[in-house]
DNA sequence: CAGGTCTCCTGCTAGC
DNA sequence: TGCTAGCAGGAGACCT
């Protein structure tokens, strides 16, 4: 079985975000073997951040996954003894096969008696970090600087607005924020945005009340059917190359024109990010028409 | 503290 | 045709 993220037709916008490491999450949950690893190849050693190659190699060869779970964009690799936390950034993706040899920009090869996991990342932007079970690992970083998802209980109008209280950034830019929400990335921020007609440079702390209880109700409907459509641009080779079904289903990034009034579809950047918006569609200072 | 800029890295592309 | 400079981007480091 190969999980892997492709280039589809945006250049650039196949990051995987939180539908994508969830989908992730539950292709190698289904995947990979529940016996000890055998063995650890590490070919670019910069991914691994706070340990060394050695104690990587040693501490995880004869350890056996238990279960993974994910916090935003992270994924969690529980083992007997340790925790693997790894993020994919721009390009990472896994793969699992019986056999597999090292190609380009395979990283780091996990094996079994079973088959073989590779961390491939073309941009090596990916990061690991091993820990031990006894230390609390949602109290350091990276974890401890995760904040709440959408879908969590700690999310709600209470909370974002007084995370928004003051701050003069973009709103796009407080949503890419992992700090104050986790999961949304460029991609989906600017669907959020569109979808809830705020321009994404309007000030944060000039969104309403009423505004950030529809930020949060669309986050989770866009990250929810994501999830359901397995992510934006994920594709399994073991059934051809079907890629996320919600890459069809997104209304403005990377289109050319605006699905409600027509218009071209602005590209800017915010707070350097590349961001697609309606100038039409999307107000700064005005109440949103929903 | 808030927020800006730089860094990491490679593949693609615009421009010559 | 072949070359290169420039660009994209998540999150941390560093600076103001």
């Amino acid at each position: 079985m190969w999980i892997d993220i492709i280039k589809v037709e945006l250049r650039g916008c196949n990051m995987p975000e939180l539908p994508e490491v969830e989908t992730v999450r539950q292709m190698l949950l289904a995947s990979l073997p529940r016996t000890p690893i055998t063995n650890i190849q590490i070919y670019y050693s910069k991914i691994i951040q706070n340990v060394s190659e050695i104690q990587f190699r040693s501490r995880l060869i004869g350890q056996s996954l238990i279960d993974i779970d994910r916090r935003g964009k992270y994924l969690i690799f529980i083992f007997n003894d340790v925790i693997l936390i790894s993020h994919l950034r721009m390009e990472g993706k896994y793969r699992f096969e019986e056999h597999l040899e090292a190609t380009r920009h395979d990283h780091i090869v996990f094996s079994w008696e079973q088959g073989m996991l590779a961390y491939n990342d073309t941009r090596k932007f990916g990061t690991m970090h091993l820990f031990s079970r006894e230390e609390n690992v949602w109290i350091q970083p990276p974890l401890s600087r995760v904040g709440p998802e959408p879908f969590d209980d700690g999310m709600s109008v209470a909370y974002l607005k007084s995370r928004f209280e003051g701050r003069l950034r973009p709103i796009k830019s407080s949503l890419l924020d992992q700090t104050i929400i986790s999961g949304l990335g460029n991609i989906y921020v600017d669907e959020v945005l569109f979808r809830v007609r705020i321009h994404p440079e309007k000030p944060t702390s000039l969104v309403s009340e009423k505004e950030i209880a529809t930020i949060i109700e669309v986050s989770r409907a866009v990250l929810g059917e994501a999830i359901a459509c397995g992510g934006t641009t994920i594709r399994t080779f073991s059934s051809g190359s079907i890629h996320g079904r919600f890459q069809q289903k997104l209304l403005i990034h990377g289109k050319k024109v605006c699905p409600i009034c027509g218009v071209p579809i602005q590209k800017i950047v915010v707070g350097g990010r590349g961001t697609y918006c309606c100038k039409n569609c999307q107000y700064i200072d005005k109440i949103p028409s929903l």
